[in-house]
DNA sequence: AGTAATACAGAGGCTACCTCACTATGTGGT
DNA sequence: ACCACATAGTGAGGTAGCCTCTGTATTACT
């Protein structure tokens, strides 16, 4: 039944496949609330953010509660998404125009801007993270969790 | 050492840094050729396609074996890479400008054109395999052998 | 003070996709 | 034989998600 596994150019044509079908479960996940995967990335990427020092397992904060967020620096975020920063600027301004986040002058070095999600912005990460938790579908829904947890490990490696 | 793995969005994450690392990757090694990947995929595709009936496993067919291609439909070369025929109406554009395929009409139907690749595309397909499987480093190089597979095999469930 | 580095954004470009509409052809029904 | 319909490719035009290069504040280093 299996074909011969020859060469890894088919596990290059794997890799595209499933990143292709990911992109697209996300797409429509997003679509009904107008949202693109890569403005979502950098939504979520927003309100991940914790506040300095809170990193520790200890930190019983829920993901949704708004009151731990802490605003980030556009480099910074550019960093995180592995972006240019150019690009960051891009994405921001994206999320902006709908409302989700907002752009503030940092306070202690008058070059960079802060972003930081809005109440909007907030409660839209909510609301979508929790349809997403009920649908569970995640596309890697249908891989065992130790296949889940098997596919992370390898793609640590891969990812330097 | 590890942060809880919670939620799939790492998952997507680690899969998104991967599959931009694989892409660069490519890009790097087939820059020197002044190709893409998209376009090595296609002329990969093509190079890959064996007449018909020599699917067995018995065949003893070198890769680069020049005489064992044949052409193949515009419309079977966009299903192969999943991208829509317009698609891969525009990759075999930018392959045939490089003088790499050639367009044939299809004898047995006036609407199809059959895409093969010219010498100086087989040409280039050999020299740049080998080159690559000199230089093995095909970005999972960095795998294990059994991690290879792994991956390769968890790929297959999540492509459909 | 003077130079170098940094943060951001404007301008412009690229790849890799897509849909929609059109033409030329083939296929099946009556 | 005719007509309706499907199919193969492509022109036109659009989008997302990236990029670099340039310019302008501002900060940091000497």
């Amino acid at each position: 039944m299996h074909s011969q596994p020859s060469d890894s150019a088919d596990l290059g044509d794997l890799f595209h496949a499933a990143f292709r079908g990911l992109r697209r479960t996300w797409a429509e996940q997003l679509a009904p609330w107008e949202m693109t995967p890569h403005q979502w990335r950098a939504l979520m990427t927003l309100m991940r953010r914790r506040p300095a020092g809170d990193t520790k397992a200890g930190s019983l904060m829920a993901p949704e509660d708004p009151s731990a967020r802490e605003p980030m620096r556009l480099k910074d975020l550019a960093e995180r998404l592995r972006i240019a920063p150019r690009s960051a600027t891009e994405v921001v301004d994206q999320l902006e125009a709908k409302g989700l986040v907002r752009r503030d002058p940092d306070p202690t070095d008058r070059r960079a801007t802060l972003v930081a999600a809005t109440a909007a912005g907030q409660e839209l990460f909510a609301k979508i993270s929790a349809e997403r938790r009920g649908k569970s579908s995640e596309y890697f829904g249908r891989l065992s969790t130790e296949d889940r947890a098997e596919l992370a490990r390898i793609l640590g490696q891969l990812g330097d």
